[in-house]
DNA sequence: GCGGTTATTGTCCAAGTGGACAACAGACTA
DNA sequence: TAGTCTGTTGTCCACTTGGACAATAACCGC
């Protein structure tokens, strides 16, 4: 028998097991027993611990996303302005962005999903934002409307993370050089200046090691 | 028993009926007894058409933008370079990119798919293009260089598309503006020209009616 | 120690899966 | 008319799934 662990350290390994699932066979194929063989327990006992499978993917995707908002954004606020916005905006480890893309699939088809998105995706335009206004306070960027500005960059984000982790069409410093291209543009930083600032690595990582 | 039909009616029957199950559950979620019911056929007969689920998947998504891509780019070529820009960027339907981005989850775990995916989403690419350097000999645009500037859009497409069909936070009208304001400011055009140019609808659809 | 609470297991079940296949039906040919 | 090819069906099978649950093992207050 797996050694008898606390109610808390056995759910969060529990979520941590769904989470290496996910990123190997997607939200959808998720199985109580492959988490189960994950986390080197019975399946039977993840019910002990969850409602039923579609409440335990919610909760992965919310444990995933919760842990790293939470730790990127504390890290961004210790950074100089413009070296905030690159790092936020440079491309994200591959396990990080398969969940998401797993969850824009998953999402119109379970509710619990479309809830938890819809709340991180705004926590992601918001803390951009927030950046944006670092930047524009600092007198290095510009910006007309933050939020707009934001909104706009996340979409270049998405949609870069799209063609280089689903579809490996660019690599990672492709991915960057588009994403910091249209920042520099659009936020009226010199050419270049986020490539230059651009810290590494600045966003987090919940799978592995 | 279903009438009996021609071999090339039938395997495009069972394509869109396959189209149809995938916009209400996924890729993942496909199984041949929801096809055969949605064909009103039996799911023995699925096989006799593809050598498999994941074959008929495939084959679904080919058909869906195959001839898609092909009646949008015929449709682009008569129109005025602008008002093809505003119309190849502006928002598409929703069983439209449900498909995409059900795509892009299920491409990293089904070669076939990510074959299929890699080559449509380049021709995407190309098409947009091939409309920037129209509108730039046209003399209405500028573009350093059309490829890049071509990837950058569909990005940005791609990324409010997630924002408008997967989690709904942005509704059509708001996703075409932010569409054509990144692209009025990267390829020079005046503010607001590509929202005069649009033409409703120009895009596809391959499902419903 | 002892008793109650809680974590954990293994097993069972009904439902659904993809695929195999024998049988049937309709159309065409000779 | 008989024969053949092919579209079509319904049924069967081995397998997996989520969930239920009784039995067991470890902990904790007394």
């Amino acid at each position: 028998m797996a050694e008898r662990k606390t109610s808390d350290e056995r759910r969060e390994q529990i979520l941590r097991a769904t989470l290496v699932v996910v990123a190997q066979k997607g939200f959808a194929g998720v199985t109580l027993r492959d988490v189960g063989a994950e986390a080197g327990i019975a399946h039977g006992l993840i019910r002990h611990y969850f409602a039923g499978r579609d409440e335990l993917v919610a909760a992965a995707f919310d444990y995933a996303v919760t842990a790293e908002l939470a730790s990127d954004h504390a890290l961004l606020d210790g950074l100089d302005p413009v070296a905030a916005l690159a790092g936020w905006l440079s491309a994200t480890p591959e396990n990080h962005y398969i969940v998401w893309i797993d969850a824009w699939s998953e999402a119109p088809r379970t509710p619990a999903l479309a809830a938890a998105l819809d709340r991180h995706h705004r926590d992601c335009e918001r803390i951009l934002a927030e950046q944006i206004a670092r930047a524009v306070a600092s007198g290095a960027a510009t910006s007309a409307n933050p939020d707009e500005d934001a909104r706009m960059l996340t979409a270049v984000a998405d949609g870069v993370a799209v063609q280089h982790h689903a579809m490996g069409i660019v690599d990672v410093d492709e991915a960057n050089a588009i994403v910091f291209a249209a920042a520099e543009q659009r936020l009226g930083l010199e050419s270049g200046s986020l490539a230059r600032a651009n810290p590494v690595p600045a966003r987090g990582q919940w799978v592995g090691a």
